[in-house]
DNA sequence: TAGAATATCTACTCATGAGTATGATCGAGG
DNA sequence: CCTCGATCATACTCATGAGTAGATATTCTA
């Protein structure tokens, strides 16, 4: 019922920020598995894994459904392939930032903002969204496995962070989980609100992460708080 | 290829804490109706919406499908009614801070207590995981719009805790989206780790979210921080 | 107790989409 | 310039799952 292959090959529909390689068969194989792979990225992440067709993918392409799968083994394998191209930066941030002489909050805070640049990258959705439900129990431990070695990431250096002095007495878990959730969350908007570019939101969120809600001077407060609001006290 | 239906009725596979009204036909419309949204909630949660049959859900109730069509027009409106069941807790906790005589923090504290403990219930899965992607126009709309009230409500309630100093200066935008998204990815790991009460979990990030990472006394990271931590700059 | 609702089942239709069998075609090396 | 392998298309198969048509059974009401 919806959108079925274009026809007219250039017909102006998306600008196809990379003019895709078949144009002629030569054999770039990797580079056209690479296409392959940003175009599922960019189909699943506007309409979802479910409602993505492989006929969907191969027309993106201007090409046909076996061709994709000349390239890879299923649709799985394709979600797959996304995910990895959106966690690698994140386990390379980890690595970058390893044996840096920094207290462990300016280690953290350098993660997390690659983090949240994946996120909102192509391939953050995926990347988030890859969910154990969709895929073969081999895929799904592997991606777990992925997942939590990032959530662990994260918890080591929170707590080094508590012990370097750096990052104040926290639950190292909950924490985690509240930091990485906030980022993963971007995928689900960014689609929608670009105003910002990943960089800035990760920063910004950096920034809420770093000093919380409660304001500076704990004082100030309990100065000027309690005086407004109407009444009823519900219930 | 995975887990299809379960045969023989009473298997004991899902213990079934609400033991289904369907034991003889009485006129109790309205329950069997949210017996319906419960158990496609459940299903949903565990398997998600796409790999969830209406048989499946047939079959959990000991059903048959034409049965659950005659309590909900189709699945679409079965995965709305589930994210009105989430989303409903969220705005009455809205409505009873509203006119609370509490500073605006202690205000939104609340709300966002209530706000992790609905993405923990039953139906939270459902509610975060709504996406315009799966729904008809007219339905996306309508989750949008619930979704932004919500969303505004944060936002609100931020700028007025910067306006009674009870809330430290920051962006409300990013603010809101960092402690939204946070407590909606508690929908997916709950599910695995139940450690936890979803009342434990609501507490310990808003405790997160209070402090942020910063200690306490800023001066103390300077004096511990740099003193470990083997060499090599990256790159 | 005879309809009239109400509630449920059997047995379909129909579209979609993953994955494939098989044959055409291109481009490069001999 | 001819063959062989790498690429790609046509034209399928097949399972699944949403949604429905048309009984059938049960309960309520007059």
């Amino acid at each position: 019922m919806n959108s079925r292959r274009a026809s007219p090959p250039p017909a102006g529909k998306s600008p196809a920020a990379s003019p895709s390689p078949w144009r002629g068969r030569r054999r770039d194989r990797e580079v056209k598995r690479e296409a392959v792979i940003r175009t599922a990225a960019r189909a699943f992440n506007r309409k979802g894994y479910h409602n993505t067709s492989l006929d969907d993918i191969a027309a993106a392409l201007e090409v046909t459904k076996p061709t994709v799968y000349y390239y890879v083994t299923n649709k799985e394998h394709l979600l797959f392939q996304c995910f990895l191209a959106g966690v690698e930066p994140i386990r390379a941030a980890f690595r970058e930032v390893r044996d840096l002489e920094l207290p462990a909050r300016a280690r953290l805070n350098a993660v997390l903002r690659h983090y949240g640049e994946a996120v909102a990258s192509e391939f953050g959705w995926c990347m988030v969204r890859a969910e154990d439900q969709d895929l073969s129990p081999a895929m799904s431990r592997h991606i777990k496995a992925l997942k939590s070695e990032i959530d662990q990431g994260i918890r080591r250096l929170i707590r080094e962070g508590m012990q370097d002095g750096s990052i104040g007495p926290c639950d190292p878990k909950m924490t985690a989980f509240a930091l990485a959730g906030a980022l993963n969350w971007i995928a689900h908007w960014y689609r929608e609100d670009q105003s910002l570019t990943p960089a800035e939101i990760a920063a910004a969120f950096v920034t809420v992460f770093e000093g919380g809600l409660r304001p500076r001077s704990a004082a100030e407060v309990a100065i000027r708080a309690p005086l407004r609001r109407r009444v009823r006290i519900t219930r």
